[in-house]
This record gives structure tokens, sequence and C-alpha cells, in this order.
DNA sequence: CAGAATCCCGGAAGATACTG
DNA sequence: CAGTATCTTCCGGGATTCTG
């Protein structure tokens, strides 16, 4: 399987709320978490974007994984993708209103993130010190 | 680098809001992204459990994977580890306030996605059918 | 019971080159 | 410019075995 494609559509849940709800669940969590697709919603948030717009603005994607992020957003109706039949071609990406819908509880969690960076950070050097001195 | 661990600590940014704090938010993102790691911090939701409690609950992880994912969570001072010296041993895990800041964060993402969960779903089959009558 | 250590494989992802 | 195709590397993570 391609990287950014996740599975998730067999197998759709009889109960509401059943135990296998969690898995479904999982699948959307897992694009959600994907370092990429977050950061590339991220970058969509203020308006639509091209594809070399947003690889230079996230630096350190390679086109490949660009596309396959922006391919797993569109797939799971997150992200539009409008071809412009221009010379040289344009392609434009912009987030649906799912897409937007989502970018409220992502920037909470990036607040989040921002927020107790310092305190992360910390923690992570107390216990990195502490694993070292014990050899 | 074992799984779990997350860089991070080196080169810390000296703007407040700089560029490099993109990349230090990425490695808090990338574990709370984490899949195991969401996982474990929900079933530590409603007070401390012990190890194999853990793997019970969560179902399809290996042990390998919860010590490196609560290994990870205690590096970055989410969780804590209380060891009982008795016979047998018994290890109790917990979510710090830092993690239970975070329980918040991470159920308005659930929410986020189980309340689309139909729509996404309804998006994928529709992404893939079209897909799938291309050749 | 709660891990540590070792082995091993498949897939995720980078680099590069080609195309419409 | 916006991709696709291919090759290769690397490491996430499972299975198993061994301790305290």
């Amino acid at each position: 399987m391609e990287p950014g494609h996740i599975e998730g559509t067999e197998a759709a849940p009889k109960h509401a709320h059943s135990g296998q709800d969690c898995r479904l669940v999982g699948t959307v969590l897992a694009r959600i978490g994907d370092k990429w697709s977050v950061l590339v919603v991220m970058m969509l948030a203020d308006g639509p974007r091209r594809f070399n717009e947003l690889k230079r603005m996230i630096g350190g994607i390679s086109q490949r994984m660009l596309t396959f992020t922006l391919r797993g957003l569109e797939r799971d109706g997150l992200v539009t993708r409008t071809i412009f039949p221009t010379i040289p071609p344009r392609v434009d990406y912009e987030l649906t209103e799912l897409g937007r819908s989502l970018r409220e509880p992502i920037q909470a969690l990036g607040a989040w993130a921002f927020a107790h960076l310092p305190e992360i950070q910390e923690a992570r050097a107390r216990f990195d010190r502490r694993e070292g001195e014990k050899p």
C-alpha cells in the first residue's frame, strides 16, 4: 500500500458505538495524526495553495510524500484539487468545508503542543539525563 | 533509534515563534499523532493501569510497542511509572497533570473523528470508486 | 508479571530521473 | 509546474526467547 492511503472502508459497523468503531475512528485519527497531513492542513488554513507553494512552505517534505499526502486528504474529502489547464499547468489545493471544520480541533492541539513545549522539552532533557548516567 | 523515542531536544529556538518552532512542535505532534500513544492516553484517562491491563485493553499491541510507547510518554512527562516491589512485580502507569491536560484536545479530536466518520467513509468510497473505473 | 534482548521482515519514505 | 515511475534505503514493529 502506498503511504498516505489509509484503510477503513471495508466492514462498516452495524451497531452504534460498537467495538469496531474504534478501529474505524482509528483510521481517521491515523490520517489526522499523520505529521504531514497536519502540516498541510495548517498550511491550507488561510486559503488555497499551489503544489510547489506548499512544498516550499513545509520545507523538508519530498514531492513524493506531498503528493501522497494530498491524495489522502483528497480521498478523505478534506481537500479539493482544482486543475487549471494553463501552460505551465497550475493546481490549487483548498480545504473543503469538512477540512475547515477540522482546523479548530487541530489548532487546539497545535496550541496545546506549543503551550507545553517548554515543559515537554524539560521533561525530555531530564529523562535523557537520568538515562545517560546509568551505565 | 527505538520506536517511541522522538527527537527534539537539540537546538532550542531562540526567537519566539521562529520557523524552527514548527519542527519542535512537530516532534510533539508526532507523539500525539502516534496511534499507540493516543490509545494509551485514552486508556489511562480513568485512572492508573497496570502493564498487562493496558495490553489487554488495547488488544493488538505487542509488549514491545507498549513498552516503547510508555517509555516515550514517560519521557515527555505525560505519564508516571510507579514500581511496587512485590512478588510478582507490579507497575502502575498514570497520567501526570500534563498528561491529563492533553485529554481535552485529544478527546475533541476523537469527537470530531467520530462525528464525521460517515462523511469520511462516504468520501473514501466515492474516491475509490472513481479511482477504480479509470483503467 | 513486567520487562530486556535479539532476530527479522515489509512497508514508509528519500533521491533521482522522466513526462505532459 | 505538477506530477509519475523506479530504485534503494531504513526503521517501525512483530515474534520469540530470556531474566528478576
